[in-house]
DNA sequence: CGTTTCATACTACAATATGTCGTATTCAGA
DNA sequence: TCTGAATACGACATATTGTAGTATGAAACG
């Protein structure tokens, strides 16, 4: 069964781009600092998490989840005297599509078009408030 | 200086009802081995991966992966004889719903309803074929 | 019965991902 | 030049998954 090129369900085709990770965990949360921050040094999301949380994360913690995230491409680094300057290597509404169409993918590609059935499913089932949510976010692009 | 290990993330908050988890790999074969037959042993299993696969796994690996299985209540344990006959512990496409909205449902409860624009427009942006597939497989219900 | 056989139970090890730091090094700035 | 802040590097813990050896126990055989 041949696909045209328009969307890209591909679950039988390896996609040559393969979509950032998941992320979760302590890894989530340092990249949702770092989204928000736009540009983060590692004393900023340290200071920034460890004050929110309560908890007490040491500083080669984050230094080192923050090096981690780069070597996935999720960030950038730029360095600057001798501090390191980390920015979101994609935005995070793009990071979030591409998770959604992968979440899509995965289960299409595993268990075929029926995945599509539900899918469809669930957002037709949303309440009234979530469509209305719904309708009013995609109106802002 | 002690390490202990820490907790699971502040940030993980586990819904009251945890959908199965997500299979991938050997435990998703040997699931889908376990749907298709109805109910199986663990020579009927390794058999027929086996066969399929071209590969040989040792008899102890499956009835590693279907104990494992087992303990995550995907499938059921039933003593016959000397032997244990399983069967799936749901239908798989219930499997394949609870995962769908568990999708939908992670994705949402991270990034907010935003998400849900993105699995809308997925969805919408189906093409003519993978939409009459879509309608086709709705009407089977 | 005693023995073989076979399924399960139990244990273990490797690889990977992630959380968590300690220590060594270096270099920008005072 | 000296020094403290930041990084570099490495290390260990836990969980998950793939993989399989060995021990045990009971059924089947002769």
């Amino acid at each position: 069964m041949k696909r045209q090129a328009k969307p890209r369900y591909a679950g039988d085709v390896p996609s040559a781009l393969p979509p950032p990770q998941s992320l979760r965990g302590l890894e989530l949360a340092v990249m949702e600092e770092v989204w928000r921050l736009r540009e983060a040094t590692v004393a900023d999301v340290a200071d920034a998490i460890n004050d929110a949380s309560g908890e007490r994360r040491a500083y080669t913690t984050f230094l080192t989840v923050l090096r981690r995230l780069d070597a996935k491409a999720l960030v950038t680094r730029e360095r600057r005297g001798k501090t390191d300057h980390y920015a979101p290597a994609l935005e995070r509404d793009s990071y979030l599509e591409a998770r959604t169409r992968a979440s899509i993918d995965e289960l299409v590609s595993t268990y075929g078009e029926r995945a599509l059935v539900h899918f469809a499913r669930s957002i037709e089932s949303l309440d009234a408030e979530q469509r209305a949510a719904l309708e009013r976010l995609a109106d802002d692009d």
